[in-house]
Parts: C-alpha cells; sequence; structure tokens
DNA sequence: ATGTCTGCAAAGTTTTTGCAGTAAT
DNA sequence: ATTACTGCAAAAACTTTGCAGACAT
C-alpha cells in the first residue's frame, strides 16, 4: 500500500534529487516495519545490516527528504526519540490516519484506525474557523494484557 | 479552576517535599499562562523576572515533580520543545482535555474543547480491549485568519 | 539538627551542520 | 563535467546529573 520503489526514484527526480542507495534503504528499512515506529537511531541499525558504511546524519537527511515528500510521518512517544512511520498512501490524496494506543503498563504501541474525527473536524471548522489538514491521537491507557493486572 | 497554592503546599507536604519558592513561583508561571504552552525555558525567564537567582535545572526539576502531582500537562508542538501547560482540574478526577489546533501557516495554537472522543473511546475498549485512561489531540490545519490567504 | 533543595557547571542525548571527498546524472 | 550526496567529526540544542553550600522543617 505504500509507495513503491519506482514512484519513489521518479519522485526523486521529479525534485532534482539523486536517486542513491541509501536513500533507497533507508525507505524500503520503513515499509518494512509498518507497525513499528522507528527511531532515527533504529532505522540506521537496520540499514547498516545491509550497508555498513552509511552515516547517521545520512539517515536524518534522508528523513526529512521523506518527510517532504509525504512519504512517512513523524509521531513523538514521548520517549526521548522522535519516531517515523510509513504513510499508508501513495500519492498523497488520501489521508486515513491512525491513532495510536500507548499503554502505560507495558509502553507497547497499537495503532487503531478510524474515521470517527471526521465529525470532529467538521465540528472545529463550523465553530472556530479552523480548517483541518490532518491530525495526531495519541491515546494513553492499558492494554488488553495489562488491563486485567491493572482493573 | 487549576490548583492554588494552598493546595499545592499540601500536595508538597504529603509527599515530604518542601515547599520553596522557587516551586511556588514555577507552578504560578504556569498557572499565569493557561492558554500559552511553556517550554522549561520560557518559564525560567518568566520565573526570574521575579527571582532572578533561580537555575533553569531547578526549573526542570520542579516540573517533574508538578508531571508525578498530575498539576500540569506535557505536550508536544514538535518544534523542539516540550512544552507544558496547566491541568483544568484541581483533584485529578474528572478528565476533561482539549485538543489542540496548530495552524501550518503561522504557527499559532488554539485550545478546542470537546467531549467527542469519549465514543471513539468506547469504540476502541469494545474493538480492542484496550483500556483510555487519557489523550492527546493534535490537530494541523489552517487556522480563520491564515485559512483565507491559502484556500 | 537533618535532610532536602538549589545553583552552577559538567555531562548526556538527540539532531544538525561544515567540509573534503565520492557518487549520480 | 557538474552538481548533489555522503561520511566523519564537530557543533548545536535541549535536558539531566553531581556536588557543595543553602534552605525548609
Amino acid at each position: 500500500m505504500a509507495v513503491d520503489r519506482e514512484q519513489f526514484k521518479q519522485l526523486l527526480k521529479d525534485k532534482g534529487l539523486k536517486v542513491t542507495t541509501q536513500r533507497l534503504l533507508v525507505l524500503e528499512a520503513l515499509a518494512a516495519c509498518p507497525d513499528r515506529h522507528l527511531a532515527a537511531e533504529e532505522i540506521y541499525e537496520m540499514v547498516k545490516a545491509d550497508y555498513p558504511e552509511i552515516g547517521l546524519a545520512t539517515v536524518y537527511r534522508t528523513i526529512q527528504i521523506l518527510l517532504e515528500l509525504h512519504l512517512i510521518d513523524r509521531i513523538n512517544l514521548d520517549d526521548g526519540f522522535v519516531r517515523y512511520e510509513i504513510g499508508n498512501v501513495g500519492m498523497g490524496t488520501a489521508k486515513h490516519h491512525h491513532h495510536h494506543l500507548i499503554c502505560m503498563n507495558c509502553g507497547k504501541v497499537n495503532s487503531f484506525e478510524d474515521d470517527l474525527l471526521e465529525e470532529l473536524e467538521e465540528k472545529i471548522t463550523r465553530t472556530t474557523g479552523f480548517h483541518v489538514i490532518d491530525h495526531e491521537v495519541k491515546l494513553y491507557g492499558y492494554c488488553a494484557e495489562c488491563g486485567g493486572k491493572i482493573d
């Protein structure tokens, strides 16, 4: 569902950017883990397995490009790292975001697909004039496994 | 609506912590700006106006205490600072969170009160077993002033 | 009196930047 | 042949920590 290799190459060329092994590998690392939320350091470690000479700075620079191309999303799970995950649309038309369920006990992060926020967004536009483009929702609580132990 | 000075003093004592001028001033700075979202450095600057000898480290340490006492909330507006705002309940029973509307043009952050997420939380509990305790919602878009210029 | 708290400076983390060499077009 | 890109190391930026003196109880 995410961008494929050829689309990415074309996007780079369209922007006058060069297609490099490092850039392909960084995108691939993110595409390989659609459900994890990778920090720059983790991406770096993953790419290093295939391409040991890559530098962490290149990973950070590539992440900037991927963000500008809207191929990945930034999320902050308040653990001291900024994290990234591959977007689930190719061309940026749809926005079908998911929410993050963060377990306050075990720290595990699950995703939840939902469109319920459309209603909220409409209400906001109606009452405040603010035009919503995108959103990020984090829900803190206890996951199914941890929930039993607490309640 | 936020905690008052005496409640705070009592909370500190109950925890075996000492009541100091610095701690009172940090809380007061946050209480004085319920609608801004203060970074540690900003709190530091505000307190320094009244009490120039305070150190930034003390501000950080006090923030930790206030978070543990649930007197303030942490928010991350992706601008490189962790920000804090005073909670809008005294004793932590109710949770009446607001959402943050972040203008992608001028960067201004407005708040929006709403309980629409109760429905989403219930849906999540029903379908996933995850028990939601709290949430943080960030909505990105264009504020009323900037909206006209873009659309 | 005692135990905590403070300010300062140093250290720790994550992320960014400068530069000379390397690779892509 | 250009022009952009990379890796390294240094710098930057935010936050935490160690310590000796100061303050609250």
